[in-house]
Parts: C-alpha cells; structure tokens; sequence
DNA sequence: AATAATATGGCAACAATTTATCAAGTCTCA
DNA sequence: TGAGACTTGATAAATTGTTGCCATATTATT
C-alpha cells in the first residue's frame, strides 16, 4: 500500500504539503493541491488509519457493548447507533456482555484497550460504583437504558417507570382488576422500574398489587410461556397479563393459546418494547413503543457533539414510551 | 496511560525483556518475567493495541459487513461470528451495504481503509467479479451466503436450492399442487436458488411451475402481504403458499388472517430461515431451518485457521438446510 | 520596487510498539 | 574449570502518520 511519502514523490512535494493536504487545517494553493490529490488517485493511497491513530491519538472508533448481538431490541438500538457513527466516518466495534458482571467488566477492558474513542454501554450486571469509577478514567462512557445521577449528562433513558404505568393504566381502562404480572430479572434497572410503574398504576386505580399474581421471568420467550403456566397451575384468577416485555409476551401468547385460551377475550396480554414482530403476532400485540432506534442515535449523537467537537447537534437525553394499543388486549368481557 | 518503557524502568529490565514477556516467543526466566508482570500489574499496564497493530502489521480486528444491522438473520449471523472471534482475543468492525451496490463497496472500502486483517461479506448487490478482484488485493476476503466458484475456498455457503427443493416438496407431500410462492429479489443469489429449488421439486412432481402463482417480494413482511393481496386481488386459486423467507411469510400469514383465512386449513404456508420469532407465531411457521449461527462460527474459524494461523480448526464451507414441519402448514383437505 | 502576506520545504520530534542483532553476562554439567 | 547453552541488555531500524518550527520562495498589495 502506498504510503504518504510516496505521494510526496509522485507529486513533488514536501511530506508537510502532503499533510497539509489531507487535514485542511493550512491553506494550499489550488494548483499543489491538485497536484497531490492527482498524486493520490494514481497511486490509489489510503492513509493508514492505524497510523493516523497512533500519532493523533483518536482512533474513530466507538466501542459498544449489548447484552446479547441477537435479539431485536439491541439489533435496532445498535442499527441507531451505527448509521449515525458511520455517516460521520467513524465506525463501531462491539462486543456483548452477556448481562454477566464478570463478562460485561472484561468487554469493557477489551474496548478500552482497543483505545476506542469513547464507549457505549447496555450493561446490566454491573454496580453503579463500578460505572462512576469508570468514567473518572480516559475514555468517555455513555449508557444506553440505564440512569446513573451522578453521570446523568452521559445517559441516554427511557422512563421506563412511566411506561410500566401506561402498560398497566391501559389494562385497567379497559375494566380489568385481576391483573397478572410476569416481571424482568430484578437486577437490571429497566425490568425494576417497569415493575414501579405498574405498581403506580394499580395503586392510583385503588387496586391492590397481589404478590401471588406476580412471577419473576428471564425476559426471553420461555419466561413468559412459564410465567403464566405458574398463574394457571396455581389455579388462580387472571383476566389480564401484563410483560415486562415482548419476548415474554410472545411466550405467554403462545403458552394461552396452546392451553385453549380464546385472545384476547379469555385473556388480555400486553408487552413492552413494540419489537419488530409484534405486529406479526396473532393478536397483534398491544405494547409500549420503546424509541430504542431513536436512543441509538441520540447515543452516537452525543457522542459526536462530546468526543468529536461536532457542536451543533441538539441532544435530548430523555425518552418516552407511548402505548401501542393492538388486539391482544382488550376490555374486560363479563 | 503506562507504556512499555515505564514497565521496564520499573521493573528494572531492559525493554527487550518487556517485550520478550508479552508476546511469549524467546525464553525469559521465571524470576525477569515474574518481575514485568508484577511491574504491569503495578501500573495497570495495557499494551497499546494501536501501536502494536502498526509495528506487527496486525490489526486484530475482522471486519463484517451485513445488510442490515437489525433483523433477526443477521443477528444471529453477527452473533455467531462474534462470540468465535472475541474467544480469541480478535474484534469486529461492523459496517452496513444496505443491498446496495455503492453502499457495499464503500463498506468494503471503509473496512479495508481500516486495515482489517480480513473481512466477512454478506453481500448481495456487488458483482462477482468486483469480488474476485477484491480478492486479489491484501485483504483477505470471506462471502458469506454467497458462492463464487472462483473463491470457493473462502465461502461459506447454503444450499439454498437444496432449502427451497425441500419447502416445496414438503407441500407437495401434503398434497398440494395449486401453490402460490413469493420470492425474494431475484438479483440475491440465494433468492434466485431458493426458486430453483422450488421449480425443481414441482418438475420432480410433475406439476407445471405457473407463472401468475409467482410474485416477486422485498424480503419484509410487507412483500409477503402484497404478494398474498396480489393474488388474492387477481381471484387465483391456490392452496398453499411458499414464501422465500420467515418476513414474508408472516407478513403473508397477517394479512391471510385479516381476510379471514382459517390457517393452515384453507392456506398452508411455508417460510425460509428459521428465524427465532418463526416459533412464535400464531400459527408457528412451518419453515426451513437455516443454521446461520453455526455458519457464521464457521466463517470466524475459518479466519482464525487461514488468517491467524490456527491449524487445527475444522473447516466445513458447505451447510445443509433442513425441514421444520410446525403448524402454518397442513395436508390438503377437499 | 518595497513590503507584506502567503505558500512551501525541510527537518525533527513524537506516538508505542515489533523485530533483529550482537555482545556480554550467567548458569549448567561434565 | 571450561564449553556450551541460556538469558539479558543495549541499540537501532522500522511501521506510517501528525505536528510544529523556521527558513525560504513565491505571490499580492500599495
């Protein structure tokens, strides 16, 4: 591959002309100019950007770390985060976490050994202390989904307590009072937040939150199809089911129906998340629009504006969920 | 951050010593090496991987381009070929073609410039030869998805006929033979075989392949319900319908069931690619199962193995789709 | 034509490592 | 004790750029 002191051969000129040239910083007359892109387009030159990393100490690349590659939600929010970066040349090198402590710390040693430029984090399993300590060292972090007060200007969050409102505000609109609740792992922010907001709901509508009617699931489709399983083998009384998200949801459908279960007349389900497929369910699924896209995009974003002095971008660090009424749920029959 | 001279002024060796300790090739005594470990430890030494990238001429990352970051297929295809990858201390640089032939190539070229020691295509609008000359230059270059004679050794590959002969076949079985098929974009290689697949299996059956029971669709739900709105619209008489991928053939099932379609007793449908929402659909969707995570480990290792001197690594370039008979489709009933 | 402004050259330092070479020192074992 | 093997030091060159400095050359202005 062609280096820069060759163009300066080619072309004649001096290797600071060369330069000069490529970083438009210095004037240079047209006519060298030419004489060097001429240069370059002959000899089919590239800079050498790990070089140009090296010796600027910026290597434009974001590093990103998600729980898992596969899997919808992450599939847009880092489809938000990519196409914004990329337009700007920069580009993404991601990793997974696994929503495992020890995983998630060795993803994060491995990108900022990579010298990204600055890091964006989906992580779950990990302390708050852990975070604050993090961001006291070189490389920028940002968090997607997740609220630290102490690093707030680096997050990008969704309400998630408002949108476990709304989930659980829609369900009762329609008349129903004996409300089931497959709830996400505890630990991560989102599913416990998710958990508040429907707690909020039930106690401004004076119904009680009845802690048999609640199940703890793993936020994939066999936590909702064995959530709900557990409500019937427990025998008891349900005329809606309420997910800490879509997958679980799906699973649920899927599970009622297969148990005889009429949808949604036997048994109103909503979601959260509004993933790609939801619409595609039978029922459609009723759900909360969560803008992840959107939040990818603020990400990288933010990112620009902060890291690479791209000023005049218009940052909105806070997102909310709106419901997404389908056919899955629907008012209470008696 | 520490560099290699502070670890050597530290633990009183020489830099040679330092170096001789990372990269494990000569001998050092177990006390010199216990002393720069220590000193690493000490100062939180991490090696620039910047700096070694441009002294070894080693990047250590493997460029991907996909077509898009979201949807399922190519999650799982990133996810497969990730996970191989980080296990041996390598990264991915993600990047996007968007099906479209100038958005490919500087994909391509974006990749390169970063200096990957390899990339892994799924590239479906750039032309062969534009791939056979790209692997003529320094970058090593992997097809996923896509066969090329001329580089066969470096793809990995589907016997997307062997998927769409099995499909059909699987309704002609059933006892179909008014059979609708939807395909996808005819200028994607493994579109074009699917359909090969499916001709072949009706002229094993001695059914004539109709031309109006054809519809040419986009690869999203939406091509499956404008083909099934096409033929429906047109007043044409069919019993099953094949579908060239899992998008289509729920956005097919969807809009069967608006229109009151009782699936699969007055419709069967088929899918392709076994996509994880496939099982989750009402009803599940008989389909073929395409093993792109395995295919995608396969790419990583065969990286590995050609690319990072990893010897004893089984390759398998060839990969075999297989039936999965769910619910979405069913014998012929009068 | 003199002065000022601009453009370019040439050089050197620097970024953090790898790789190679040679000499010198240390150890082992017969 | 001495030969040979092993270990380490010291140094230098290479990788491909960036950045800054100052001197010189060229062009523009008045």
């Amino acid at each position: 591959m062609a280096t820069i002191y060759q163009v300066s051969e080619l072309a004649g000129v001096s290797l600071a002309t060369v330069s000069r040239v490529m970083n438009k910083n210095t004037r240079v007359s047209d006519k060298t100019k030419q004489k060097v892109l001429d240069a370059m387009a002959q000899l089919g030159y590239k800079p050498n950007s790990i070089a140009q990393s090296l010796a600027s100490n910026c290597t434009n690349s974001v590093g990103i770390l998600v729980s898992e590659l596969h899997g919808p939600f992450f599939a847009q929010m880092m489809a938000g985060i990519e196409s914004e970066l990329r337009a700007a040349g920069k580009h993404v090198i991601i990793t997974t976490g696994h929503s495992e402590e020890d995983k998630e710390q060795e993803g994060i040693e491995f990108l900022i050994s990579r010298r990204c430029d600055a890091i964006i984090l989906h992580v779950e399993a990990v302390s708050d202390d852990y975070l604050i300590k993090l961001s006291q060292g070189s490389t920028p972090v940002y968090l997607m989904s997740r609220y630290v007060e102490q690093l707030k200007d680096n997050c990008i969050s969704l309400d998630n307590q408002l949108g476990g409102y709304l989930a659980t505000k829609s369900i009762l609109d329609q008349g129903h009072t004996q409300i089931a609740y497959i709830a996400g792992p505890q630990f991560k922010a989102d599913a416990f937040n998710r958990l508040e907001g429907h707690k909020q709901a039930l106690t401004e509508a004076g119904v009680k939150f009845d802690p048999t009617l609640y199940y703890i699931g793993d936020f994939n489709e066999t936590g909702g199809s064995k959530g709900l399983k557990h409500f019937i083998d427990e025998k008891l009384s349900f005329t809606a089911l309420v997910c800490a998200n879509d997958e679980m949801a799906s699973g649920a459908m899927k599970y009622a129906r297969e148990h005889g279960y009429n949808l949604p007349n036997d048994l109103s389900i909503i979601g959260f998340d509004n993933v790609i497929f939801a619409n595609y369910l039978y029922p459609t699924l009723t759900t909360i629009d969560n803008p992840v896209a959107k939040m990818g995009e603020m990400a990288a974003k933010l990112v620009l504006k902060d890291v690479y002095q791209n000023k005049n971008l218009v940052i909105n660090r806070f997102f909310e969920p709106t419901l997404m009424q389908r056919d899955s749920s629907a008012p209470l029959t008696v």
